[in-house]
DNA sequence: ATGGTTTTTACTGCGTC
DNA sequence: GACGCGGTAAAAACCAT
């Protein structure tokens, strides 16, 4: 059953229970009749990640990664076949002359396709980027992003005599970061089995060749929320830690600083605050930086703000 | 290449369970 | 004694110039 575009009310098949048209909800992928509101189809098509997940869990169950037809496959997944079948579209037979040519065309095509050198490392190379795409979890439009960015440094020249492993890392940790989502040069190299200087080399010829615009790195609030999910820490510390770092982002402690380290601070604090205590050695492990670098954030916040603990109601 | 800044490494001492 | 924590010095990594 075909989906009809956003809003726009598809005519031909109507709703089986009160006969009204329905709409597509393109986000949600579902079919869904315009009066009463039943799902007639759901999970038509993938548009996008769901990029909202509340834990982990939730995370994983949601990402998908997939490899529809998009800008991920060498030839957009737009391939035209020539059938050998003697048939005209009519039906008859084709004569010899037809025949013939039918075939001509069929073998070029074929050959054309993949034939260029430039098609075949381009289809090698979109193909890694969805592989470590898929391997690390990044939702789709991470690997869209990278595959775009990809397509773009080898139109600009830029990818000629590059190490291909080298681009696909670069390009999706890029993408990572267009993104928002907070992937560290560290994962992406551990991933793509790649040098992390490597990584850095050539994210930074992609940053200077291709994607001319300033990048933010990724901010204190997500890695927090990366953490959280990855130490399956109590929602209520993130929230704290969320609001401390709001208040508390300042030039002064964030210029130049890891934010990882920040983050890792943070959601120590917090869980301090909060009576949970996780370890510092636990935090600075999942945000993959040292104690002591946890232990200097921690000082300098404390150091510039006065964090007072809000009396709550006596529980006890 | 270089110099300044940040992070890591390695080690020490303190208090608590 | 094991553990968590705080600190330090020096090496290493990083970054802008």
């Amino acid at each position: 059953m075909p989906i009809p575009p956003p809003g726009r009310e598809d005519q031909s098949q109507g709703c089986p229970t009160c006969r009204s048209s329905l709409i597509g909800d393109v986000d949600k992928g579902e079919l869904v009749c315009s009066k009463c509101g039943l799902v007639i189809q759901e999970g038509v098509e993938d548009r996008g990640p769901e990029w909202k997940a509340l834990d982990f869990e939730d995370k994983q169950k949601r990402i998908r990664v997939g490899a529809p037809t998009t800008l991920a496959l060498h030839d957009y997944g737009l391939t035209t076949e020539i059938g050998n079948t003697r048939k005209d579209s009519h039906g008859r037979s084709l004569d010899t002359f037809n025949r013939n040519a039918a075939e001509k065309m069929r073998k070029w095509q074929a050959r054309i396709r993949t034939s260029s050198s430039a098609e075949r490392s381009l289809s090698n190379v979109l193909s890694r980027i969805t592989a470590v795409c898929q391997a690390m979890n990044l939702p789709r439009n991470v690997s869209e992003t990278a595959a775009h960015l990809y397509r773009a440094s080898m139109k600009m020249k830029v990818a000629k005599s590059k190490s291909i492993s080298g681009m696909t890392a670069a390009s999706v940790y890029l993408a990572c970061r267009k993104c928002g989502v907070g992937r560290s040069i560290k994962e992406i190299a551990r991933a793509t089995r790649i040098e992390k200087g490597d990584v850095a080399k050539y994210y930074r010829l992609l940053l200077k060749e291709v994607e001319k615009d300033y990048v933010p790195p990724t901010s204190v609030e997500r890695y927090i929320s990366k953490l959280v999910n990855m130490a399956e820490i109590d929602p209520k510390v993130e929230r704290l830690a969320l609001s401390l770092a709001s208040k508390t982002n300042d030039i002064r402690i964030s210029s130049g600083k890891a934010p990882a380290g920040l983050a890792a601070a943070y959601v120590y604090i917090s869980s301090v605050l909060l009576d949970e205590h996780i370890p510092q050695r636990e935090v600075a492990e999942v945000a993959e930086v040292t104690e002591v670098t946890v232990r200097n954030r921690c000082r300098e916040i404390l150091n510039n703000f006065l964090i007072r603990q809000k009396l709550r109601p006596a529980a006890s």
